[in-house]
DNA sequence: CCATCTCCTGCAAATGTTTGCAATAAACCG
DNA sequence: CGGTTTATTGCAAACATTTGCAGGAGATGG
């Protein structure tokens, strides 16, 4: 997958900013990852396509694209920030902090508990790129036959 | 409320660190915040106290209690991190991301998604302060006037 | 109390990230 | 197509955070 097929353009556009070769080529470098790249990651693939593009570029594009939705950025919890193409379908992050593995959950999963807070405190809420920390069932089976 | 009353010692101990007097104040700094302080006041605050301690004990005593679960960061979405005592009972965060009106709910509130998550994956959610952005009903009455 | 072990600190350097500025280039309009 | 506007870039500097190291100090045991 690259930026052609994102409709990127638009979406920059429309919020008053341009389309550079730059930016084509940071947003390519994002979507070259398994769907959580680091930023190193990022630019290095940004430096192999073309080395003249500085790291504040880099830093730049990251930073406007996830203001726009268009990237989203993931926490992990005081560890490296790593980010994603964004996708028409909402989708959340576990990650076991026993073996570091890591699942996707579609947003369904995680409906039920947004209506809650919407009936309960009249909060609509918008986010929709969870990252949550615990133990995986193989974690806790491993755990409970020591 | 300073570092006395939250048995940290203990804490420390058990896990195989040593009590300071830097540590100390690093907390009182972290506990004299309003619930939700950013590093530039903790910083400050030690300072204040103790002219002579580095900045870098400062980022370290943070990232060791962060680590131990003495303290919580809240990461705000590519912002400023923010540092909270750890109190009894969980609690979460919710943002309005146009008004940036804050407000605290209680675990019970997500406590049905976290069973949701552990009855489809088995997945045991450890996760226990989440800042959740969207709109706040002010805002969403507001926008609904216009 | 003293000796020992080793975690912890301050300091300086290294690394990571952001910002200011002048030149470049995208986008628009005639 | 050319001129104009202004967003964007590369570069260097500034700022934020982490790391290495030697000396300091907390904790333990005799």
């Amino acid at each position: 997958m690259t930026h052609n097929e994102l409709g990127w353009e638009e979406t920059l556009w429309d919020a008053g900013y341009r389309v550079t070769r730059q930016r084509a080529l940071v947003l390519d470098a994002v979507c070259a990852g398994d769907g959580h790249t680091a930023f190193g990651d990022i630019h290095l693939r940004v430096k192999q396509a073309d080395a003249s593009i500085d790291r504040s570029t880099v830093y730049r594009a990251l930073r406007l694209f996830v203001d726009l939705g268009l990237v989203l950025s993931a926490e992990t919890g005081g560890e490296e920030t790593f980010y994603e193409v964004a996708r028409p379908e909402p989708h959340h992050h576990l990650v076991c902090r026993v073996c570091g593995s890591e699942w996707e959950i579609d947003a369904a999963a995680l409906q039920a508990m947004f209506d809650e807070v919407e009936a309960r405190h009249g909060f609509a809420v918008a986010t929709d790129h969870l990252v949550l920390f615990g133990a995986c069932a193989m974690c806790r089976t491993n755990a409970r036959s020591v």
